[in-house]
DNA sequence: GCTACTTTTTATACATGTACAAAAATCAAG
DNA sequence: CTTGATTTTTGTACATGTATAAAAAGTAGC
């Protein structure tokens, strides 16, 4: 962490790359090529280092991710005109970030490790709980709601987009495919009465149903003196 | 695949590992020294092989823990007996698949990648089903509820699997520690309001109150006509 | 110039999953 | 016994993140 407090000239050997160089040439490669072909030698060669000179200025590849994904939310997430119910604020606002994750598949694993999103993010995650708060629950309540939210979200994000991946690049069937289709009707007679409509409907995009079903249920589970106006 | 339909030897050099020894390794090796101890090349050390051999007997590692994971739900997932609402009914088969994982964290992200669990684990899954069609759902949304119910188990037990991983392998301060004590009040007002309070209850467990919130607005939503008799 | 100290860069090394190709070990046919 | 076909095993190689230690390049004090 250089001090730049003091414009003395610091002591050591000087650096010949910066923090925000490693970072803008993540953005380039992973823009240019895909974030799959981000490594740590091809970043070393893009800025012209190597790669252990990298580990001066991000703590690791992890870090490195999580940087690019602040500027990507930054540069792509707009905040929506407050407008609705509180209970529809909640809801959009987790729409939207899960918008942008949809958008941005490699950032799944990654948020999977830090539970929270980037400085930009927070304001989606306030009108989240803003939005429970205003719906009758008190603060903690919204945020462990908050965080229900959070679970549901980053589950389909991650599933669906492993799911996407595992299709383009191994055509072989599913486990799924091949269990379901010798189901014992006498031990699992609902499941065997879907198999054959299981893949079609689990291949549907329900986050929104799921979502609106969560945050009605954690509404009126724990608040029941909620204000439905509109403020 | 060996097909022993007939009993006649089967031409081509005679393996000298099975894919039963393979998996009882695998088993041994996670039991005695943990799954991040599991690599292809211990495993072949412990049947006696090379890491390639094992290649014909699984198609890769993910196969193998797969499998093992299978192993591990029959071993140790217990029936509930039948008592209480649908609804009670779909949240004790989600808790149940839950408390599976927790005790199991390496499978978490192993299951992001196919979509559905052992065969043992099917009946829970058809627990769950049953339940929401029992409480009015159409069986078409039952199987939305279910995956939205598998959305929210799997996120939330890989992040705090991850959360939990990172507590005892780096004891660097999280980025969220770091930004929400800087929280602008102006800005985000209720984050700001409960910084203090929030790594604390953000380290709950609520998976359970989440669950039922989810379950009460997934038959509410969707079914008017909900059997609330014990059937 | 020389020494001590600090910061950044570089070189080397390891563990991992697994692709690829060659080799080995068996059976059936001639 | 030889030849081919088939299956399993083995050996080699690569790409990856990153630990570790050494080297390089500067400043400050002498």
């Amino acid at each position: 962490m250089p001090t730049p407090s003091t414009p003395r000239k610091s002591p050591g050997r000087p650096p010949r790359i910066s923090r925000e160089e490693v970072i803008e040439a993540g953005r380039r490669i992973v823009a240019e090529q895909g974030a799959d072909r981000l490594t740590m030698r091809r970043l070393a060669a893009e800025v012209g280092s190597t790669p252990m000179a990298l580990y001066h200025h991000v703590r690791d590849k992890e870090e490195l991710l999580l940087l690019l994904l602040d500027e990507y939310a930054e540069r792509t997430m707009r905040r929506p005109e407050p407008s609705g119910t509180p209970r529809e604020q909640t809801i959009a606002a987790a729409a939207a970030i899960h918008d942008a994750l949809r958008d941005c598949p490699w950032a799944a694993e990654l948020l999977t490790a830090d539970d929270l999103m980037s400085p930009t993010a927070l304001w989606f995650v306030e009108q989240i709980v803003d939005g429970l708060i205003r719906s009758g629950l008190t603060p903690e309540q919204a945020v462990r709601g908050y965080r229900a939210i959070w679970y549901y979200t980053l589950g389909q994000i991650t599933i669906t987009a492993a799911a996407a991946n595992r299709r383009t690049r191994d055509p072989r069937p599913t486990r799924r495919a091949q269990i379901f289709t010798a189901l014992d009707p006498a031990e699992l007679p609902r499941l065997a009465r879907l198999a054959d409509r299981w893949a079609a409907i689990t291949a549907e995009d329900t986050y929104l149903d799921g979502l609106r079903a969560l945050v009605d249920g954690l509404i009126t589970d724990q608040g029941g003196n909620a204000d439905r106006s509109l403020g």
